[in-house]
DNA sequence: CTTGACCTTACAGTTACTAGAAGGTTGAAT
DNA sequence: ATTCAACCTTCTAGTAACTGTAAGGTCAAG
């Protein structure tokens, strides 16, 4: 099949693809004579895995890890594991963060009317006045 | 004072300092005979701003919008707090995201021994196998 | 044999900086 | 007067992970 049609049955546009291909995530696509990248089933089960490991936050870097380990028959479940608990500590610590600038702006925004007149403690308080 | 010393003085990097002016954020500094910029507390003050903004997740066009309001006394704190309103919008999806993710690793973790045996619900789960 | 959908490569743009290179300025110590 | 470090200047390029666009080749159908 042609990357189009991988595209379609992977979820991972053809665009990407030949990004993906271009940084060495996946492996070179056979072509045609005519130059066409050709795909097979088995490509699409990879494009499908980078696909749901790229949607759960890892970087394309740690997906390359995850493929290798993915391959590797002798890898062991504890170093898949150890990957998946560094992405739910990042994913943690940026849900800290989030949450803060969420309070920090809620705060904010309570003390601040929201109508026609023009004093507002929002920006007071990103003027760094504790007005 | 220089540029140096505003940035000590305001928490933004020298560099991005000259960055901000670059993009159009901030006015461009007035210089020296020599061509150094020179700052003064009011623009130390912009930079804080700028800087709080910043920390709280504004993109930079965000705050261009925001120090716009700042400096404009008739705009009215309804206009302010829309933007903020945008932004607790913003975080909560992001917030939501994150969330998901984090369930789906921690589902795909349960199940995986972490030994030195390859078998990986992890792996499978990617992978796409109900398994 | 032409049309339209598909494919190819290559380059620019996105966001918000940050690093580095090459060189000029300043102020203090020698 | 000179030297030296610490500052400043501009410019280019690199980061992550694509996405958009241009210019052109290919394929199957009518």
């Amino acid at each position: 099949m042609n990357i189009g049609t991988a595209a379609a049955h992977s979820g991972v546009p053809a665009k990407t693809i030949r990004y993906y291909e271009s940084v060495g995530l996946i492996q070179p696509a056979d072509r045609t004579a005519s130059g066409y990248r050709v795909y097979g089933e088995q490509d699409v089960e990879t494009l499908r895995f980078v696909q749901r490991a790229r949607s759960l936050g890892f970087s394309v870097e740690d997906v390359g890890s995850l493929l290798a380990l993915w391959r590797d028959r002798s890898r062991t479940s504890a170093e898949v594991k150890a990957l998946a608990r560094h992405r739910v500590e990042d994913i943690d610590r940026k849900i800290t963060e989030l949450t803060e600038m969420r309070e920090t702006l809620l705060h904010l925004m309570e003390r601040c009317k929201g109508d026609e007149r023009p004093e507002c403690p929002i920006l007071q308080g990103l003027a760094g006045k504790t007005a």
